[in-house]
RNA sequence: GCGGAAAUAGCUCAGUUGGUAGAGCACAACCUUGCCAAGGUUGGGGUCGCGAGUUCGAGCCUCGUUUUCCGCUCCA
């Protein structure tokens, strides 16, 4: 089975067993956007948790926040997102290629030098050493001329950027005879403007409403936070503050099932230190990280740390760690040092100081930040695909089995009376209301027992309790491991100690300390 | 967004040169069996993605549209 049948399979199964729907889908279902389904809701709480006592429980100096969506226009100007997120974008018709216009007119303006440079060197060949290279900036002809044309384009272009002038963007391109690189045509479309972010209206319009945005990440929420949570927390550097929560992104292409949506929601982590450690700091957590990704136990030569060579325009050092998916290896969580970039601009833009008092220096400045922002829908496909799997049996049968971390898994115990009568139905109930306090539990009574096993296999329930004739007489049931299909007796008594045991978050942290 | 392919029951798919919709599995009830998926009987479920058009008549032909999958860009 190729590697992408295998995916088809894993969506369907996704649907098939109530993980995932896609949104809306009596009404045809909405793009890239994706409803978490009776199972699915399950997992992904269990990731969160997992995620969540890995950061605020096991670090004294990590707590929690949970920021509103909406927040202050100002916010998204400060944080370079209605800059950044603004591309006008062009395409050739030819070629079918989608260009930055912007980059386009970069890229000309780039070339238009290097011929100057060009010229310079010609120039200075020609000349020897009596070579005046300013004053031949200044007097030749054909310098002159290319610099002329330069100035033009350059002021032309930065005014249609301001005003946001997008037919002027084209008609630059048009007349600067800009032709796609790979089909070598001019052939090319209006330029468009895609904002990544959505946004809404916010106040009746009536008073002249404020366009605000759904937050395209879950950062900020932290970073104008930062104030309160240092001085209400008596927070000493270095201390995290930990979010878990939606952003959304419109964009352009959104595929590959849930891994990238226009809804998503991420588990963000940002960790406040004294400049100059942010390096230390940042290796630290991508060794943290790693672990916590490992000690799930689906392989460690699944995953990989990727170093960015290009940085965005706040980091100082990034790296990714990449799960290998059924689709190639790609991105789960990001691991970013993004300097003071954040709360510097929230100062500048707010007038508020964000800094912090530092006893031992004995001086005030503005925190480094290193942060660790990993995506729940992505960690959630990442698990699925590491633990869907189709078994052939020593029988000869296949049997497709969700061998997830059993702390992780949806249903904790499935408890199923061998048959209908003989008062094993009233056995099974009475154990499941003793279990399910503390743990999802269901019934099923319906089919051979093997079917039924197999049922809870495909949702990766670990254990299957079977209600026997032997349950009458000694009070003992069958338990059935999932992963390995063998079965035990247990007294109904020791039942809770095992499913504790078995399913407990604190044996994931242990690994991930090892 | 552009190009290519697809869309029929919950799932996997049949459906002839256009003639009023089918199977297997799944689901529900009852009977039977009883420790690793398929027993029997009965039943529910589809304006064939949606909207137009051609036709006496469209699941099938034409156009549009939506969604999904595969390639081109970005990211959590």
């Amino acid at each position: 089975m190729t590697q992408e049948e295998l995916f088809k399979k894993l969506v369907a199964h996704c649907k098939e067993y109530g993980f995932i729907f896609p949104s809306s889908e009596i009404y045809d279902g909405l793009g890239a956007v994706y409803d978490y389904g009776q199972n699915g809701v399950e997992l992904k709480n269990n990731i969160k948790r997992y995620w969540w006592d890995s950061m605020v429980k096991l670090h004294e100096n990590i707590v929690g926040i949970d920021a509103a969506i909406f927040m202050h226009p100002k916010t998204w100007e400060a944080s370079g997102h209605v800059g950044a997120f603004n591309d006008p974008l062009i395409d050739n018709k030819d070629s079918k290629k989608r260009y930055r216009a912007d980059v386009l007119v970069e890229d000309w303006l780039a070339k238009q030098q290097e011929k100057i440079d060009k010229e310079v060197e010609k120039a200075r060949k020609r000349f020897g050493e009596q070579f005046d290279e300013s004053q031949y900036l200044a007097t030749s002809p054909r310098v002159l001329e290319i610099k002329a044309k330069m100035d033009a384009v350059h002021t032309r272009f930065a005014e249609a950027l301001n005003a946001n002038n997008l037919e002027e963007l084209k008609q630059i391109i048009l007349d600067c005879e800009i032709v796609c690189p790979i089909s070598g045509t001019r052939n090319w479309t209006d330029v468009r403007q895609f904002n990544l972010m959505f946004s809404t209206q916010m106040g009746s319009t009536a008073d002249g409403a404020n366009t605000i945005y759904l937050r395209p990440e879950t950062a900020q929420g932290i970073f104008v936070n930062f104030l309160n949570v240092q001085k209400t927390g008596r927070m000493k550097l270095p201390f995290g503050i930990a979010q878990i929560g939606k952003a959304f992104r419109n964009e352009i292409v959104a595929r590959q099932f849930i891994f990238r949506m226009r809804e998503f929601e991420q588990m963000e982590m940002q960790f406040f230190v004294q400049p100059g450690t942010e390096m230390d700091w940042w290796k630290q957590w991508k060794e943290t990280r790693m672990a916590w990704h490992r000690a799930l136990g689906f392989g460690d030569e699944n995953y990989r740390f990727h170093d960015h060579d290009k940085l965005a325009h706040y980091a100082n050092a990034a790296t990714d760690i990449e799960y290998n998916f059924p689709f190639g290896f790609k991105e789960v969580e990001g691991i970013h040092s993004r300097t003071d970039f954040d709360l510097g601009r929230h100062q500048e833009y707010s007038g508020k100081k964000l800094q912090y008092f530092d006893a031992e220096r004995g001086e005030s400045y503005v925190p480094y930040v290193v942060e660790t922002s990993i995506g729940v829908d992505r960690m959630f496909l990442q698990i699925m695909s590491a633990a869907y799997n189709e078994e052939k049996l020593e029988n000869g049968e296949e049997r497709v089995v969700l061998n997830l971390p059993a702390a992780l898994a949806p249903v904790k115990v499935a408890v199923l009376p061998l048959v209908k009568k003989d008062g094993m139905p009233e056995v099974a109930r009475k154990i499941v209301d003793e279990l399910k306090y503390d743990y999802n539990v269901v019934y099923d009574e319906k089919d051979s027992v093997g079917k039924r096993y197999r049922r809870q296999d495909a949702v990766g329930t670990p254990y299957c309790v079977t209600v026997d004739g032997q349950t009458l007489e000694d009070g003992t049931v069958t338990v059935r491991h999932r992963d390995t299909m063998q079965q035990e007796r247990v007294a109904i008594a020791d039942l809770r100690r095992m499913v504790d045991e078995g399913c407990s978050y604190a044996a994931l942290f242990k690994k991930m300390k090892a």
